[in-house]
DNA sequence: ATTAACTTGCTGAACGTCAAGCAAGCCGAC
DNA sequence: GTCGGCTTGCTTGACGTTCAGCAAGTTAAT
């Protein structure tokens, strides 16, 4: 019969699971070189040693943080996914949905966005081995073709549309601090979170519509 | 009468201009922690001790590489400001062809883009110190609600339509090593850029038409 | 000769990694 | 049941490297 375990017993698990939470933290924060393991030993409440113990090295530790972070991911898309494909709405219903749902997982995941951000910078060498990354990107890219119907020769649609999506909901959460703060906008402030998430949604059924679609019905937005 | 200055003559300006330049390089490469002043000497061509002698630490270094970037962008925001201004073309036009040079600016300054996107996850508080930078938004944004001659209770949808255009110039950007690549689309295939444009330019037109114009004239995006 | 434009040597701090050490649990022998 | 040896979890000290900043030195221009 094992206890719940109190605060003081040896645990490796739950060792594991608080140098990787504070790897995250941290690394999320001050990037991969701005994080020391000493400071991931402290916030997880263990020694300078212990994270290089569990972890081999440094990048071993990092490349643990992301793979489960992308896992993280890579089920919400597929939940997603799987709730539109039950769904009985209508196509734009829909995308409304997705991209209302988007936008709310990445601004409730700032670790996330923002280790994909150091990411960028540093040449994303480390995000390429990791597998559930590049999953989720191309069945969201999967899940976007088969909703709108595409046939073979809008794929590029798809592609464009999606990333338009993502550079939409994902550019206002990176750059509070940069062009948010000169423009003036507090990107904490709920009602710009709201107007945002409406604008972006109306930006994509706009271009969604694009020029076969008269401009008839629109004022619903429906979702949420 | 002061010849060309050969090479090896001792030049205080050009120093300065050298170091200037390959901090721009490195700093936007590396970000500022992975950059050394040794390696800012080597690069400009001076010893390991130059750039702290002309600019007192690598932190002032470092402001002064964003003032001398940001003064050059507040110029093509003025610049294309005034172009804009002394066009007789229609508003769509004008405002079509202004999201097509912001494409372009930012495609020929990868550096201007890494400097902020490092600033974005520092925080952005040097950033704020740099009056050329919130001068340039500050511009931007009253150029845009001027053009689409917004009433007051419009101009939140100016800084949204703003930032979406911003969101989407700049994100394939910033992000070619990583979303980019998960979505097998290669930033550097001229093809790509310029159906990208295009894209943008619909998404942003057809948001600014919206509900309160028809389907009929489109298909026509003469700028360039 | 004096000043400005550099260069070189040094110092102290920070960091990743490795190795040694210690303590807590486990397990079979008795 | 308890004792001895072994493994595992974790800490601490040490080494080599890197870097920013300073100080002292050196060279070129005036």
């Amino acid at each position: 019969m094992s206890l719940p375990l109190s605060e003081k017993e040896r645990n490796p698990a739950r060792s594991r699971e608080a140098i990787l939470d504070a790897g995250e933290a941290l690394f999320a924060e001050r990037g991969y070189e701005g994080t020391s393991l000493s400071d991931v030993g402290t916030l997880a409440g263990v020694s300078r040693g212990t994270p290089g113990y569990f972890f081999g090295s440094k990048a071993e530790l990092y490349r643990a943080v992301l793979e489960r972070c992308f896992s993280e991911v890579l089920e919400a898309v597929r939940a997603g996914r799987a709730r539109a494909l039950a769904s009985a709405a209508e196509p734009e219903a829909i995308l409304a949905g997705a991209v209302s749902d988007y936008f709310d997982f990445l601004a409730e995941r700032p670790n996330f966005v923002r280790l994909i951000e150091w990411e960028a910078l540093a040449g994303g060498t480390q995000l390429e081995e990791v597998p559930p990354h590049v999953a989720a990107a191309q069945e969201a890219l999967s899940a976007l073709r088969d909703e709108l119907a595409m046939g073979p020769g809008m794929s590029q649609d798809a592609a464009h549309l999606l990333l338009s999506i993502i550079s939409l909901c994902w550019f206002p959460l990176a750059h509070a601090n940069t062009v948010l703060r000169a423009l003036r906008i507090d990107p904490e402030d709920p009602a710009f979170l709201e107007q945002r998430k409406r604008h972006v949604i109306d930006l994509v059924l706009n271009g969604l519509r694009g020029r076969f679609v008269s401009a008839g019905a629109t004022g619903e937005n429906d979702h949420d």
